[in-house]
RNA sequence: GGGGAGAUUCCCGAGUGGUCAAAGGGGGCAGACUGUAAAUCUGUUGGCUGUAGCCUUCGAAGGUUCAAAUCCUUCUCUCCCCA
């Protein structure tokens, strides 16, 4: 098989393949263009986002050349592929605005330098098209029985599914038909979810253009234990710093199931294939290790290495009290309101680590507070600058959520 | 256009006049056990306040009643059947 392709199914990127053999020979022929769409739905990219901009990286280091596709023209009807509800209409002013951020994120990690890598929006095509024209050309295509037995639009016949939403499906065709034609892209890759679009692609440019193209997808990416990859109590793991902090986004990975070190090495980071499986390998305390070395790893391709070596220094200092503590997430508090003193529970409130004043209190009744490694007994107690060591407070809710409180002249 | 069913707390889903902040499950959080893992067990899970109390919540707005998620009216939305 082609060199790039086994890499990425080595990585574990290969979920399906519209044609395999097909799609090597292509690849071992020269370099290929090929894309990968995203809507811009959203404030900013997460981490699910990234697996196929992983695999770019991947295709790209090895002679070929991608496309990121924005879809500033889709975002605006919304994609009912793997959802059991309809999306809700974004205003164009804020797909806009969410297109430059994704843009940016991603020009970050792929460096877009519009040859081998570069970006193009399917609003350019698709926001002034002609209905009738389109009805004619591409419409004609597609039938509606087999777009009504693809298991996507079977589960939302159950719930409802409006008309533009049906469409998404002939935009996306459409979107491959003019990469195609504009770019010579042969190949989409996408999210498992995609599979029924991309094939649909895949006819179409066959049907209007007579040519062959491919499409490949990669597994959803969940956690071994069910849940959908990169969800945090808050949500999900964004690349924006300010939305998802280095730290949690280097903590999630630092709490990443045993069983899914080895899997999620080889996906997101560039490690060399045989590291990965040998850190993924080790057994108990070791294998915690590797988790380190999974967490710095990703945060460092993401949010570079100087982010990723603070997220791992505080890290260190509220596990292990080693590292460096200011790094830790802070909020800052005037000095006279500490010096008058301030209740515990407020002081968990505003340092976050409690959305109510009554949760709280259940976490200190649970035992589950403490302040400088000292456990919160009772939930009325008032902490002044006089508990500052170290000129802070080092409040702490389980084991795991941690915040510092500075006081602020 | 006609007929029927429905909208409940983060999600699913009970609840048909007071005993309902609302069963049960899921999820979340905390504790125990550990390795900052998983599994398991226990507790907890609207807000504010000294465990007494007060406030907000059962699609929306009105109304009946001492008292409503539960009854009436109108409205919005969803699903199903017929045309």
């Amino acid at each position: 098989m082609n060199r790039a392709l086994e890499i990425l199914k080595e990585r574990g990127f290969v979920q399906q393949c519209s044609d395999l053999e097909g799609l090597s020979n292509l690849m071992d022929e020269g370099p290929i263009t090929f894309y990968i769409g995203t809507d811009p739905t959203g404030p900013s990219l997460h981490i699910g986002h990234m697996v196929p901009f992983f695999a770019m990286r991947h295709l790209r280091d090895a002679g070929h050349r991608g496309i990121a596709l924005l879809g500033g023209g889709t975002a605006r009807i919304g994609d009912p592929s793997g959802k059991t509800e309809m999306r809700k209409l974004i205003s164009y002013e804020e797909i806009d605005a969410n297109t430059e951020r994704f843009i940016d994120q991603l020009d970050r990690f792929i460096h877009f330098d519009g040859v081998n890598a570069l970006t193009a929006n399917n609003k350019d095509w698709l926001s002034n098209l002609n209905y009738i024209e389109f009805l004619r050309d591409i419409g004609r295509h597609f039938s509606v029985n087999r777009m009504l037995s693809f298991e996507s639009y079977r589960m939302r016949l159950e719930t409802g599914l409006s008309f533009i939403e049906f469409n998404y499906q002939l935009l996306q065709s459409y979107d491959y038909l003019q990469l195609y034609k504009l770019h010579g892209c042969r190949l989409q890759i996408g999210g498992d979810d995609q599979w029924g679009n991309i094939v649909a692609g895949i006819e179409l440019i066959r049907r209007v253009e007579g040519a062959e193209c491919y499409g490949l997808t990669f597994p959803l990416v969940t956690t071994s234990d069910g849940k959908k990859m990169g969800k945090t109590e808050k949500g999900a793991l964004f690349l924006d710093p300010e939305i998802t902090s280095p730290y949690e986004f280097f903590q999630y990975f630092r709490n990443v199931p045993d069983s899914d070190v080895e899997r999620f090495l080889l996906m997101f980071t560039f490690l060399p294939i045989d590291e990965c499986r040998y850190l993924g390998s080790l057994k108990d305390k070791a294998l915690n290790e590797a988790k380190e070395r999974l967490a710095w790893e990703v945060t460092s391709l993401i949010h570079g290495e100087e982010e990723a070596n603070k997220a791992l220094s505080a890290a260190k200092a509220a596990f292990r009290g080693e590292g460096d503590a200011s790094q830790l997430p802070t909020i800052e508090v005037e000095i006279s309101r500490l010096d008058s003193g301030i209740g515990v529970l407020d002081l968990f409130v505003e340092a976050g680590l409690a959305p109510s004043k009554s949760e709280a209190r259940r976490l200190v009744k649970q035992s589950g507070a403490s302040v400088n490694g000292r456990k919160i007994e009772n939930e009325m107690q008032i902490l002044t600058s006089r508990d500052l060591e170290n000129n802070a407070l080092m409040l702490r809710a389980g084991k795991k959520r941690v915040a510092r409180v500075v006081p602020k002249s």
